[in-house]
DNA sequence: TAGATTGTTAATCGATTAACAATC
DNA sequence: TAGATTGTTAATCGATTAACAATC
């Protein structure tokens, strides 16, 4: 693949955690009426380093700032959709259709970045056929096939931690380039194959140590 | 404060958010009967460096390791917890009862961390009253007194993002010292108190990125 | 003893921040 | 013009990794 841009500029994964925030406080600024913001601004209003912000908009921005007024909001907005890839339309599966995955699946916000749920997978008989906030639950034998034959990209991991390795090897072998997962767990996958983990018990580590000073 | 500790090692927010997976690692192999494991067998099979886990390993253990033979899995376990303060018991608070904050609430596991989640708290009034998982979901307005009386220390926000400011602002009053905000903003605390991002929109940035290439 | 594993010190790597010239 | 803001280059900071002597 040849780099489309002229600037070989590549944003670390820090910078790509902190485009959202980005685009929300750029957001709020349109819905104000700003037409221009500066990056000193948006890293006012973040607590960030102002040449931090910087970088990471030149990264993904499609014109230069301009000296002392800044970036034009509307454009940056769409630069970072762009390059974030929120208007391609991505179908993903959730396996595990317990208390978490069904709150995901509940999770309209998600169609605002791209992604579709478009079926859920558990292996409890008794959910099986039924349907959650308007999404089907198939049988987790069936996930596979579903799939290869939709072109799934991307699956989401809600099941309990022991079968967790089980079902990224499932989507791994139907085609899945990126796993979402919320087992306390590392998943072994093959090299290409993107896992990013959605730790809870990492996130209650830090809680629980800052309680214990 | 002063320290209790003789050695003056402290972990960095990495190796911190690594400890639930040595803890995990751990457990796993005091299932399987093994009585001793080496940070190199924990790097393996967590795929980290050898030196980084053994660095880790060092600032939260109470004894040394053996050469040849390496670490007590039963005591690394003990220690691991101690250190955390999984042991400690901490009372929290969810605020927002919608889709995600009654996932969180049937989460058994947090108890293992220490966590006990004793109230829900939301403006609906169709909810206020009921239970949700065992947990009784009371009105918005008497979160602060509520937190006061009963020693929070931890608040979970699980409400949309307009409403996670005000929702902070009356935790911190109210003495909490911890949040754990899922809400896609940086929330203003004052100095003291740890606001824990868990950012589901980063991690989708993430996803997004990976299948774009 | 020999070798695996330890802990420590030094080197590397990568991200953030500081300094500064350019420009609207 | 003067000053705010830009983008870039260099310095700093912090975390990870490599090298190595010590030891069971």
């Amino acid at each position: 693949m040849k780099k489309t841009s002229e600037k070989e500029v590549y944003l670390t994964i820090q910078a790509l955690q902190r485009m959202p925030y980005y685009l929300h406080c750029l957001e709020k600024a349109e819905e104000e009426g700003i037409q221009t913001i500066s990056a000193t601004s948006i890293a006012n209003e973040l607590k960030l380093n102002d040449v931090l912000v910087r970088k990471d908009i030149a990264a993904v921005s499609s014109t230069q700032g301009k000296p002392k007024s800044g970036f034009q909001v509307e454009g940056l907005i769409r630069d970072i959709k762009e390059y974030m890839g929120y208007n391609d339309h991505k179908d993903a599966v959730i396996v595990g259709a317990g208390s978490l995955g069904r709150a995901l699946l509940g999770n309209s916000e998600f169609e605002q970045y791209g992604l579709s749920i478009t079926a859920a997978f558990d292996t409890n008989e008794e959910l099986i056929g039924t349907e959650i906030s308007g999404i089907r639950v198939l049988s987790f034998t069936e996930l596979e096939e579903y799939c290869r034959e939709n072109g799934i990209l991307i699956g989401i991991i809600t099941t309990p931690m022991e079968e967790a390795q089980k079902v990224a090897d499932v989507l791994v072998r139907a085609g899945v380039s990126a796993i979402w997962n919320f087992a306390l767990l590392r998943l072994n996958v093959p090299e290409g194959v993107l896992v990013q983990n959605e730790n809870l018990a990492s996130s209650l580590a830090m809680l629980s140590h800052h309680i214990n000073q």
